[in-house]
DNA sequence: TTCGCTCTGTCAGGCAGGCGACAATCTCCA
DNA sequence: TGGAGATTGTCGCCTGCCTGACAGAGCGAA
């Protein structure tokens, strides 16, 4: 992949492009585009780090099995995303699964690259940490919403999220190109339960539903059901 | 308060005791004492940042009050534990409320004395971010058991962590000062369901229930128990 | 085109846990 | 010592969501 493109693909992303340039560089420098093939694994919970990723094509399911073999999603991350930030500060083992879902571009550095580059310059120790004070808040709107507040309500703000790349992306989407059973396991629902709340949405003309994908008709009716 | 009974509290807990000696002694410098009346709020969600705090005695709660009134209760954080570290990265409001519960007393550096200390040693946001990776892995769990396990499980984790401090107090304690009710809004459980949990594993011999107390018995089983 | 797979739509049944209610118990302070 | 407030223990009802099941529709490969 061309580095022009590589670099306003990465642009897209809120944090990518407010970092120093220099730091922009040196990250582009260390980096290596890597590919999956669809559905191969990138790394496990309980993995050793292996450093920081972008998301360039593509998009990769992070979340993770229980004994029962209940699966959670935590997130479905996509273009201009980046990833596996925690281990890189305390070095303890992955939380996640990651895999890749269809084709998908990465921009992968390796953990010795980035710890390296950082020992030149600790002051880009900020810079990362912005990337995981990110994930915090978004995690803790997603437990908080999760115990208060109702089930449509969740699903109508989960999908204003996803619309918006959760932050990331700043004309949001209108189609979201996702199985219905894979925002269920987001929102910790049973499909069927999604299945009947986007039908609502539907009968009201707030969703248009169709195979595999969600097409927001009117995000403003979906973000005063996502307040309540 | 004396510095030595100051320092040889905060040396109980993991994060502290692990700093960099000249990042120990800068933090002390930074610091001032603060006291709480009880269930006086030191913060709410919404608020500026304000710095970083570390609790010396006492608990504070922090959690989140929704539109309908019902309240989350993040977690209880007790003796050892600092908080308030995100909004140092992202300068954005405060995610949640916090509320001294009983007397306590707190350790607070302001946001521009740690912002001036950082400046002068960028390698600190290292340490500092540490904290913060501590806080989205427990985060990460919290969420997945609140989707994943069933209810019994995630009490006996929960009382667990909590007898633990949540990985800063080492040898557990035995005895938990705390009402069912917040027990149960750590769980969003309703008190009900709570005490019925408990109340089995009372029977089962494993806790013991006393007014405003719940002591564990049988750490051993109840280790099993979360697992499951 | 046809087959197989994935995804959607929709039923009925069951139950976990929420909610309201109320009594009993404990603690603390006046 | 007594009374107020907080906490616990335990009902019963009811609802929201899960489970299982199955039919139909869309899509891609042979």
């Amino acid at each position: 992949m061309d580095m022009q493109v590589l670099r306003s693909r990465l642009d897209k992303g809120q944090w990518f492009s407010h970092l120093p340039v220099p730091l922009q560089d040196s990250l582009l420098a260390a980096a290596r585009v890597r590919r999956l093939s669809p559905g191969q694994r990138l790394f496990k919970r309980g993995d050793p780090p292996c450093g920081l990723y972008a998301v360039l094509e593509g998009s990769v399911r992070i979340g993770a099995v229980s004994e029962q073999g209940k699966e959670a999603l935590l997130s479905l991350v996509e273009s201009p995303h980046w990833f596996g930030e925690i281990c890189l500060f305390d070095g303890q083992p992955r939380t996640h699964d990651a895999f890749g879902l269809g084709h998908c571009v990465l921009l992968h550095i390796s953990q010795t690259a980035l710890l390296t580059l950082l020992d030149e310059q600790p002051a880009y120790w900020r810079q990362l940490a912005l990337l995981m004070s990110q994930k915090l808040r978004l995690t803790f709107i997603n437990l908080e919403q999760l115990s208060l507040m109702p089930t449509a309500a969740r699903l109508a703000h989960r999908l204003l999220m996803i619309a918006e790349g959760y932050g990331e992306i700043d004309p949001p989407r209108r189609v979201l190109q996702l199985p219905q059973e894979q925002l269920a396991s987001m929102l910790s629902l049973s499909r069927q339960t999604t299945n009947q709340i986007l039908k609502d949405l539907q009968g009201q003309g707030i969703v248009n539903l169709k195979y595999g994908e969600i097409e927001i008709l009117d995000a403003q009716r979906l973000r005063m059901l996502a307040i309540i």
